[in-house]
DNA sequence: GATGAATGAGCTTTCATTCAT
DNA sequence: AATGAATGAAAGCTCATTCAT
């Protein structure tokens, strides 16, 4: 039982590279199947579609970064060093698991279809958008953020980070992702601090 | 000669609306074809491939989205109330033409390998880069904005902007797109300005 | 247009051979079309599905046998001599073009799920059973017939005949289908006559 | 060993319900494992293919209503009274255990090609037939039935009450079928009394 | 005997593209 | 220019059967 969990994991895992570099449509299911060393037909004995398998990892990254921005929410530092952690965060997973990052900008953000029955609004996602409006309300809380609408901050924040890894995806950055931790950070923060 | 320059511009406007509402892989030859009134073999006379009439059709946007940025940037403002006429442009596009900016957020930035072959990089998007960079550096040279890195105030405006009307699409903001753009304008000018 | 309405019907006179031969599941598109001298995909320009084309195969059997046997009902005969037409017709179909028989009582009679969406009921042998009912009631209305429950009748001459091209089918009939022709009338006769 | 015998019993009851309820092809053998709380792989170790399950199942069902026949055909009722017991026998199977009857009428008549080997003819219904047979020539003997050629009354008898059992199963009789049992034996009698 | 993961062939259906008309 | 029938490769998915445990 427990090792079906982990097959399960394994799949959704191996299937999310392959979204990832070849988008949803181009990733076909022997190719996910072959990927993983197993055959098609068997990998409908873990997951009853490829929708599902689609689903499982956007819940899956949600959760990884969640895990994450969750550690700095329950540290002691101000929002301005909160935001840096952030970032921090988002660019190294975007260059050590890219997979990641590029799954959540161009399957899930673009395929809206294949998340439509069962991942509807933004349920899929919801553990780590609620790690962010932790992160915000604690600043405006705190005085540290001005107390603005939450997604005209959220739009700006993770739009702003996307809008990066995109660039640096198409290797448009001159340098690495990293150097520009500090500029974004200062930029995020001169236009949600008080 | 005319002639057919003007049909395929409006195959273009027609694949493009298609193209954004089912994404590119959902949307068929036949369906363009037939939201056109023509035939599939017909449409072969215009353009040679579905990849062809995607990269023609972000070349249209960009071209769009540019002329009306350039009036920005030629007029006599001061880089903050650009700055706000620029968001402006941008969520009026995607209340009226939603069309142009879904295409980019989900087609163009998603489907990579649509355009890998003929928009490699930006070359496609140039016309509409120019323009922000144009807008940017002015603001720099005018000291009305900080001198950084320019993708790093790229990624800020662009992701920004993409993120809220994202959000807009998936009907999770409260309210109206327009009435965020003072606050969305301010943030920007907050994260760029001096 | 009135080709495409001809080739339509050459589809499904060969698709209802193949079908009555091997039944529905064991006919496959591929079988279908190659039968047919063409190739899978074409044959998804004819007809959106497998079902849709069992469907009109039933149409047209129902239409065909009705065509016989309302000729038989427009005749001055007596009853007793109708029943002997109809048996005649639906024998030398079952000899001349087995498919039609065969499909009736093997894929339609058989394979309820393929035609519970669009044949709901009868309303795909309507014309048929409309035939049978006028001949039984006109033959009551003479007081040829005894005035019986329909389906008690109907049952009778429909499920009679069927077990005959059953067992002929089965090869279990020692004699030729037609030298039945005769006994089985008068059977039918003594059964309904009053 | 005789525990053996029992499991395999109850497999073939628990398949024959499957295959009469759902058909053939569309029951799986999971499907049938699952509804006898078994796995898969172990109803191999008990029959060797899914064809040999229904091949078990069709003799069940003959030997299930031979069973009953033989009863009636040892009374020393008249053959007007057997041919009402025996329509009785069968509508109360219909009524009581419909995957008997259904299971004839649309399976075994239907997918002859799962029964071609090991099948052939007639020889996995034999019990039943041979009850019929005893019935008829019984009545020939007696002079209360004519002598007419044994498939000429069979088809008439068999085809008959499948005819009625179908146009329940389809909900096209307006009375329980049970009502219709002396009508119907009436007829039958008509048509085959001397 | 019992399990269920694994296989792999085969299914229906889709669709970009071609081409005779 | 215009049509749409035709192709054929490939897709997602199913399932009887096997076999290591």
């Amino acid at each position: 039982m427990e090792e079906k969990r982990d097959r399960k994991i394994q799949i959704v895992v191996g299937a999310l590279k392959l979204f990832a570099e070849k988008g949803y449509y181009r990733s076909t299911i022997p190719d996910i199947a072959g990927s993983l060393g197993m055959s098609s037909g068997n990998l409908y004995n873990y997951f009853h579609s490829k929708e599902e398998l689609a689903q499982e990892a956007i819940r899956y990254i949600s959760s990884y970064l969640a895990i994450r921005i969750r550690e700095v929410n329950e540290s002691k530092k101000s929002s301005r060093e909160k935001i840096e952690d952030i970032v921090r965060i988002y660019f190294e997973t975007a260059r050590d698991e890219p997979q990641m990052i590029d799954f959540f900008l161009r399957v899930y953000l673009s395929n809206r279809e294949v998340f439509s029955d069962g991942c509807e609004g933004m349920v899929c996602v919801n553990e780590f958008i609620t790690e962010i409006m932790i992160f915000f309300e604690e600043g405006v809380a705190n005085e540290e953020l001005r107390n603005q609408d939450f997604f005209t901050a959220f739009g700006l924040f993770m739009g702003y980070l996307g809008g990066m890894v995109f660039l640096y995806g198409e290797r448009m950055l001159p340098k690495a992702l990293e150097s520009y931790i500090e500029d974004i950070s200062e930029n995020i923060y001169r236009a949600l601090g008080v």
